[in-house]
DNA sequence: TGAGAATGGGTTGTTACTTCA
DNA sequence: CGTGAAGTAACAACCCATTCT
């Protein structure tokens, strides 16, 4: 199901490849210093995918779209909705345009300023109630919603306010929606994080202590002289001659392992870990994604 | 009881304005 | 008197914790 891209400028095909699953394999944590961060903090300068306010406005008047057919709709949007989108003449609007003193600026501030005072409740709930109302969204409102979230995590004033309008929605409430989307997203991947990092101290211990056991056996060997003289060198251990560490083979070529395994877990740590530090590697879920 | 819509407070970035050297 | 830097206020967007349905 594919919704008419010039109504919006978004791709709002309902496929089936989820975002988390998208999303889970932007997880990277060596890669960033915080994994989520760079995903989630990303600004979405896509004002140029949507053509003016007065096409929308045309768009939305009389066109009755398959898809919002069972829409249920929270709020009918007021009558000056066109009027509203009309006022938004800069073709420029991005979140920092929009910045500074209000008196100074376009038209649109005032729109803002009136949906914000709507929207947090100061006059569109006042209809005889004084409590909230949390209206669940409908499915295809979620799934628009969605789509958009898919292409960009932030919306600007103008892809707030289509976005609003198509869902016959408040245009705060679409703001809403995608602030608290994001926390949801960020939630997720702070869990998946969570549960990568849990999987490498896993790893680790392993590795530390199947490194001790080998630290063991070695004392052992080196206590029985007889035994040890007639040893053939150890096949994963290895004294690197320029380092003089111990690395983990010395038949390779290449001295690949060049990065010691210090046989005393209080030597001193080693240097940073190369880019095929294959430890990391084989834990990383998603190698490829690694640039 | 969990999911998610909504709210309020705090933070940050931008712009306009004022003051001062 | 003009000018640039610094300080400040206003504003909007966002995040986060929380409430509420």
């Amino acid at each position: 199901m594919t919704v008419e891209k010039e109504d919006l400028g978004l791709s709002l095909s309902l496929n089936s490849n989820s975002f988390e699953n998208r999303q889970s394999l932007q997880l990277n944590p060596m890669s960033s210093s915080s994994p989520s961060s760079h995903f989630l903090l990303q600004k979405s300068p896509w004002n140029h995918v949507f053509g003016s306010a007065e096409r929308s406005c045309e768009i939305f008047k009389g066109e009755t779209r398959p898809f919002l057919k069972g829409i249920d709709v929270n709020r009918l949007p007021s009558a000056a909705d066109c009027e509203e989108e009309a006022g938004i003449s800069s073709p420029n609007s991005t979140l920092s345009s929009l910045s500074g003193k209000r008196s100074e600026r376009d038209p649109i501030g005032d729109e803002i300023e009136i949906e914000r005072d709507s929207s947090r409740g100061i006059s569109d709930d006042e209809d005889g109630e004084t409590s909230r109302k949390k209206l669940r969204l409908s499915k295809d409102q979620s799934a628009v919603l969605e789509e958009s979230f898919k292409e960009h995590n932030t919306l600007n004033p103008k892809q707030k306010l289509a976005l609003a309008k198509q869902l016959h929605l408040r245009p705060r409430q679409v703001e809403v929606w995608f602030q608290n989307r994001r926390a949801r997203t960020k939630l997720k991947q702070t869990e998946v994080d969570c549960e990568f990092l849990k999987r490498l101290c896993e790893n680790l211990t392993e590795e530390n202590r199947r490194l001790q056991k080998e630290v063991q056996e070695l004392r052992a060997l080196k206590l029985s002289p007889q035994l040890y003289m007639h040893m053939t060198p150890p096949t994963t251990l290895t004294l690197c001659p320029s380092c003089e560490r111990v690395a983990v083979s010395s038949s390779d070529a290449n001295h690949r392992p060049h990065h010691p395994i210090p046989i005393s877990p209080w030597a001193p740590p080693p240097p940073p870990p190369p880019p095929h530090a294959p430890f990391i590697r084989a834990l990383d879920p998603h190698p490829t994604s690694r640039s």
